[in-house]
DNA sequence: CTTGACCTTCAAGTGGGGTTCAAGCTGTAG
DNA sequence: CTACAGCTTGAACCCCACTTGAAGGTCAAG
């Protein structure tokens, strides 16, 4: 086990995934995909990631879990300061994913009232569901 | 071009894929998972596709579009019969996709609020988003 | 007869976010 | 000293629904 100081606490690959609750190789992925570098390696290579590391990587986890893609992350990660370009530039993201959000809980609810109409037609029926006539496209084109 | 008589109609891959708004190439992919086969062939062993399997493509279209997967709906076309077994296994599929739905719809809310409060706290401060220290997972374990 | 759109097959590639494997080194408890 | 958990690497594999490519046959217009 690695000795954890007060001042200088570090985590290994194990430690810090089990914080995260993801699976080391996970961070191992993520650090090929040129988001979080440990903050320095033991010497025999082992991975050492510092409490700002982890701060990275449990920003890596909050993002995901609205929906950010691994790209977009990176971006982010990378835009962490003050000058107000950066500022404008994380809003501008911040927002897109919102409306992607918005847009999707549009469709959803969409589809929702298509299938609750299938499935009240399908319980009313008493002679077979006839699914394929009673789910249709109820108008206007639908991107996928 | 093939011919299209007003009692036997066909239509071949590129006429009805272009029908249904998808690429030929899918209607062979379907076929190839066992979706779709088209009537006959010709001759040169093109496909031909008629009435019948127009609707059905159709309602892998329309099935898809509500987010089964293409496994639940080779499953729902081999249902399209009136067993009472069938009625049952239907109502299951769509009982289940309904389900699925309000699960994402509850997520994507909870999402929403979390961005929309990042958004709100980046529009407020005046020195950096500080996106890292906004965006937090806000309790409670999410699957994904 | 040529051109060009359309069709055939099978195999391999794409994207996103990982997981799994193989082969081998390291760290620590008993 | 021996187990055994944990770490290293690179490469291959997974899911899902297609898409693309190669190599070639078919059909109708001009």
């Amino acid at each position: 086990m690695i000795r954890q100081c007060a001042e200088a606490r570090f985590w290994t690959i194990g430690q810090a995934a089990r914080e995260l609750g993801v699976a080391a190789s996970t961070l191992r992925f993520w650090e090929s995909q040129g988001l979080v570098r440990p903050a320095q390696r033991t010497a025999s290579g082992y991975r050492l990631y510092g409490p700002e590391e982890l701060e990275r990587l449990r920003f890596v986890r909050a993002a995901q879990q609205v929906g950010f893609r691994l790209e977009d992350i990176r971006v982010l990660l990378a835009l962490d300061g003050d000058c107000p370009a950066c500022r404008a530039e994380v809003r501008r993201l911040l927002e897109a994913r919102l409306a992607a959000i918005e847009a999707k809980l549009v469709e959803l609810k969409r589809v929702r009232a298509i299938l609750g109409r299938a499935l009240a037609r399908c319980r009313r029926s008493n002679s077979g569901c006839a699914v394929l006539r009673t789910l249709r496209p109820d108008s206007e084109g639908v991107r996928r």
